[in-house]
DNA sequence: TGCCATCGTCGATGCGCTTCGACACACCGA
DNA sequence: TCGGTGTGTCGAAGCGCATCGACGATGGCA
């Protein structure tokens, strides 16, 4: 192992000038700085990570909380996961995993553990359990989603509440005066998870405020749920001319059945999703969507935890506006 | 913080007894382990990672490469990191994550740095131009596919070519005499993806020894695509009576689109893919499929790399054997 | 009763790095 | 010419832990 001594002898300088170089903390003559690089690179010298933690209680480490269940919302977390990671190298950072089945438990391990410098937690809940052990936990906290009550953390989202009212303007814009919302299954809505309640209460609203009638049913992802919920959504208000898709592993169903019904898209009933544009544009019928930012998410995460480890210590609760993209499958509804 | 000393001073003994209580590489008294033991939970006290990885040459940290292309196999590979995280997790271990485009330099940073014990590495090519470089690592590699020289490193996969030769199999004993396969885009083909080529390679084989009419496209993943693929498909063979299709993302546009042509599943054509069961459970015809054991493949990495690390030295190839679910969407063709 | 082996505990050392205070030297103005 | 002010470099200390050799106590056996 190539250690900071074996530079700085290459170099004929001492161990703490080579550490000087490598993070600029004192001033270098140019020809010092050289002589150490050279040598640094001569060498491949990379310095013990474990080392320059103890030494500097910083591990340039952002441990990352997911959530693990495999069967939902796939896209999105993976997409969000791949940005993180690429944002956090961008600033020289690694992103360790942890996973949300581990509980608190696992965030303080990590905190008291010293094995990461700060925590990013995803699929928080209107009332998580987790928050006031994050709050005392002095480690700069970043949630991605909105709880209650995010007292001192630091939160970014989609504004699923926007979100939710955009698709409602879209589709009453176009002339809809009957419409509804298949959101994510019931499991979601029990846990309370942040997202699908803040985009329900957008959606709920748009709708009284538009005095447009709607229904909305939690649904789970097998086909028969599909298209269970759609027998009750059509039974009770059959003059139904569109749907809100809050629930990405439900659309290639929902759209298959929907077809065996006989119904077309757009001419018979618009639909419009909550999804990762790519998604959208891969049915047979583009649908019109608003996306999920998951990439943006990402990257905004990342970079309000490294103003928090900048000392930049005031939180923000940041929530990004919906983006709506109209493509084949919204129309205006049939007299 | 809470240090070895405090521990120690509470419980009265030595710091290096409170050491030799966690890690158990010393007798103990019952009496003093029970003191011990105590003092830590009531303190609270969990080991510096970073001192401990100075003092020990090990970080607990396994690297863990994944390709980051976030518009294929997300659901795999997402299934993947889930098993090997919790895998992790019981061997008290953590995963860190590495994305392959940060090419080779990535892992001799993380080799290097001593950030992590080994690496796990996704998406291996055939050619892998890492491979040369992860065999002068010096730490335990486990590949998760097979490239065609493996060396000395330890490979991990579902047996690609027993899939290709048993979805044949199973169309050939149903009585189709005349298939398709539809493969990964061809960008997949081109990097030479270890997965695509020996899965094309078995189903190559298994077509000629059964005397089997066989085409095989490569097809990206949008709906055009799929469509095109489609055209020029039964163009070359009109008396196509069956599918297979290795590429998940393929899947609802190509159902759609069949349907366009009144073409039945499985009455008028035979569909089998190789995907995740949940997502071949997910549409409105169940589909026949083989299995990617993604979360198999995570553990299995996972343990292998484990023995690795406890001083198990010879490599190990391990291919999953396939297993095929039949469902709706393969039947006998009509005469 | 005395000796030796065993078991359990302790103290010291060093892992590779960052950081702080000290210091040598050059350069400026008086 | 001399004191003063920076600038660039050095040496030492210490971060928290694992590990090794040493050592005291205990019990068995002769």
């Amino acid at each position: 192992m190539v250690t900071i001594n074996d530079v700085a002898n290459a170099a004929g300088v001492a161990p703490s000038t080579v550490s000087y170089v490598i993070s600029g903390k004192r001033s270098i003559s140019p020809k010092t700085r050289r002589l150490v690089e050279d040598s640094i690179r001569k060498l491949g010298y990379h310095p013990h990570a474990g080392a320059r933690a103890l030494a500097s209680s910083k591990t340039n480490v952002l441990a990352l909380v997911v959530p693990l269940r495999t069967d939902l919302n796939v896209a999105v977390v993976m997409e969000f996961v791949a940005s993180a990671v690429t944002a956090a190298r961008a600033h020289d950072h690694d992103l360790l995993l942890l996973t949300k089945d581990e509980g608190p438990a696992a965030l303080q391990r990590v905190a008291s553990s010293a094995i990461a410098d700060a925590l990013m937690v995803m699929d928080v809940e209107t009332a998580d359990p987790r928050v006031p052990m994050l709050l005392a936990l002095d480690l700069p906290v970043v949630l991605i989603g909105v709880p209650d009550h995010p007292a001192g953390l630091s939160c970014v989202d989609l504004d699923f509440t926007a979100a939710g009212s955009a698709c409602v303007a879209h589709l009453a814009e176009l002339g809809h005066r009957s419409i509804a919302l298949i959101g994510p299954s019931p499991a979601v809505y029990r846990r309370g998870t942040s997202y699908a309640t803040r985009f329900l209460r957008g959606f709920d609203e748009a709708t009284k405020a538009r005095d447009v009638r709607a229904e909305s049913r939690a649904c789970a992802h097998s086909y028969e749920a599909v298209s269970a919920c759609l027998d009750d959504l059509l039974a009770a208000d059959p003059g139904l001319t569109a749907l809100v898709v809050h629930n990405e592993a439900v659309l290639p169903g929902l759209l298959s059945d929907l077809r065996h019904r006989g119904l077309r898209v757009p001419e018979d009933i618009s639909v419009i999703a909550v999804c990762p544009d790519s998604m959208a544009e891969q049915h047979a019928v583009a649908l019109t969507n608003v996306a999920i930012p998951a990439e943006e998410v990402g990257t905004q995460a990342v970079e309000m935890t490294m103003r928090r480890l900048a000392g930049h210590t005031t939180p923000e609760v940041r929530l990004l506006g919906p983006r709506l993209t109209r493509r084949e499958s919204t129309a205006a509804p049939h007299a």
